[in-house]
DNA sequence: CTGAAAGCGCTAACAT
DNA sequence: ATGTTAGCGCTTTCAG
């Protein structure tokens, strides 16, 4: 584990230069340039991330915040992240907080104690109070989900369109009693997504039936069976039921399946996000499709010009309604 | 963003006292104590990592490389790592080398230059070259997919065991004809199963035919897909397939079913992982659970006492065959 | 084109 | 119980 010094000393120049020859500063003349090459093959030289981390008080290193990784739908979200990360030499932390607090601060003092350069913000459920506090002195995005007119970028899409798509589409499909499965309608997402619902209902003169809307704690696989099964002891069984994402609607399947009906045919089912398990379902799902790849990369290139401190515009992207066999 | 030099001022003692008392050291008198904690809140100070992790010449960061994020497989693992990583104050740096050398090597980087304090190493697909040459100077573990004889301590479990009983499920069901789907051999995890798969055959007199053996380039539902296409034109169709993943089995199902054949009664299916999904399929699958959870706290607990300098020993843990509708 | 030297923020050995 | 001081490994002015 050779030091910069030991080189210095081998190829017979200063500490300087063969700092320069690491960061291929060109006002070495090629000369002294091999020798100290010559130097670092020789001793095995690596610099030192923690003394150049130090003295340029930077970690290169991006936090990333999410509820959990268990949701396919952070997979190609990261994907694009980590490229854009890794091709400007920053590397990234992922972060779970499972919506714990405790869990969320731990990783905010990544950032307060500098161990980290900057957030990425996916989490729903994050402290947006500290957060913005925290974007005063820090580097902060948010993808996904966001917060309006809290002064932090962000990177996300039309959740009311989107989800006025998907219910105009079953509606065109004949279908006027359509369940919602939404979460929490703390989560900006969820108010926005469940907008949608009302406003394709209302565009075509169904009346908004609040037993049609349900309410799940979480995203996940249990929890959309949960809600399904409740749906399905309904009185007026509804004949389409709107997910506001595919872990839940996967889940609804699943119980739809269990009870021996038919999709689309006894019950029409529309997801949300287009994650690869949506089309390995029998049927296979229709679904909202977002640009998460390039969500991701956004994101990541939006974050790093904000630690450049440049300045940065909040983007909208594009979805998708992809029509599969559950509709 | 102030330093300890100055929260030393303020305070009036030497940095050495705020370093005492930001470290939780006795040897401080109540009075100063509490001098040092008023002009520490006063100042807002946040001791910077930099400084501490030059000075201690560590980074508090665990390196943790997997194929690929999008394998479920690997989540209750991350989580197992992340828990212990963080109740001993470490960090996961997640690493998807995607089977890219190239990325590999800008991991590997991470530790030659002291960014990273050790690594857990769960690709198959590793430089085991590199790896064990890089282990002379690093705290290195292997998870789930090891190194015979390198040297590296390692967390697994018992692959042809459990592979063995999951083929022995399906023979006591009655199947004689009973395909494999495995994935590169090059991996011993895929030898080990193909092990476990053909003992169990021999054991009960079945010859071995090779045409009912597949092997994936990698572990993807779209892989598991192909094969089982190829398997449903074999001339003496199977009756029983043995998938060395969920993803693959899953893969497989969705062909099954496309072509309106029935599970298991058609065909008999079996996986591998329990992943979450496998018990949302229609049918639920037939798989081998992993203690995965567990692997990763071992893992990261393996890893810490290796950085520590302790001696680690390997460990094999136990596995389980959860029967469900699929056979 | 190169070197000397300061210093990033912290810890810990040593002294008192 | 507390302070002084050296130094972790590097980058970057400033001089020459």
């Amino acid at each position: 584990m050779a030091n910069i010094q030991q080189v210095a000393s081998l190829a017979g120049v200063s500490v300087a230069t063969v700092s320069r020859v690491v960061n291929g500063q060109l006002t070495v003349s090629p000369k002294t340039r091999i020798k100290v090459e010559q130097a670092i093959k020789k001793l095995n030289y690596e610099p030192s991330m923690l003394g150049r981390n130090l003295r340029t008080s930077e970690s290169r290193i991006l936090l990333v915040l999410i509820p959990t990784i268990s949701n396919p739908f952070y997979l190609e979200i990261i994907r694009g992240i980590e490229d854009i990360a890794i091709s400007q030499d920053y590397n990234i932390l992922l972060c779970q907080t499972d919506s714990n607090p405790e869990r969320e601060n731990t990783y905010f003092n990544l950032v307060r104690k500098k161990m980290a350069d900057g957030i990425i913000s996916m989490d729903p459920a994050v402290n947006i109070e500290t957060l913005v506090s925290l974007s005063e002195n820090h580097a902060i995005i948010q993808c996904s989900e966001y917060t309006i007119d809290s002064g932090i970028p962000f990177v996300t899409i039309d959740n009311e369109g989107a989800s006025f798509r998907a219910v105009k589409h079953l509606i065109k499909l004949g279908h006027n009693k359509i369940a919602l499965i939404n979460t929490d309608e703390k989560y900006l997402y969820a108010r926005q997504r469940q907008m949608g619902y009302q406003k394709a209902l209302e565009e075509h003169g169904i009346s908004i039936n609040q037993d049609y809307i349900f309410h799940t704690k979480q995203i996940g696989l249990e929890y959309g069976q949960q809600a399904m099964k409740k749906i399905l002891n309904l009185e007026k069984r509804p004949t389409a039921v709107f997910a506001v994402s595919d872990l839940l609607a996967i889940g609804a399947l699943k119980e739809i399946n269990s009870l021996g009906l038919k999709v689309p045919n006894d019950i029409a089912l529309v997801g949300f996000d287009q994650i690869d398990f949506s089309n390995m379902t029998n049927p296979t799902l229709t679904t909202i499709a977002q640009p998460m790849y390039k969500m991701g990369t956004l994101a990541a290139k939006m974050l790093i010009n904000k630690i450049k401190g440049e300045k940065v515009e909040s983007i909208i992207l594009d979805h998708e309604l992809v029509i599969r066999e559950s509709t």
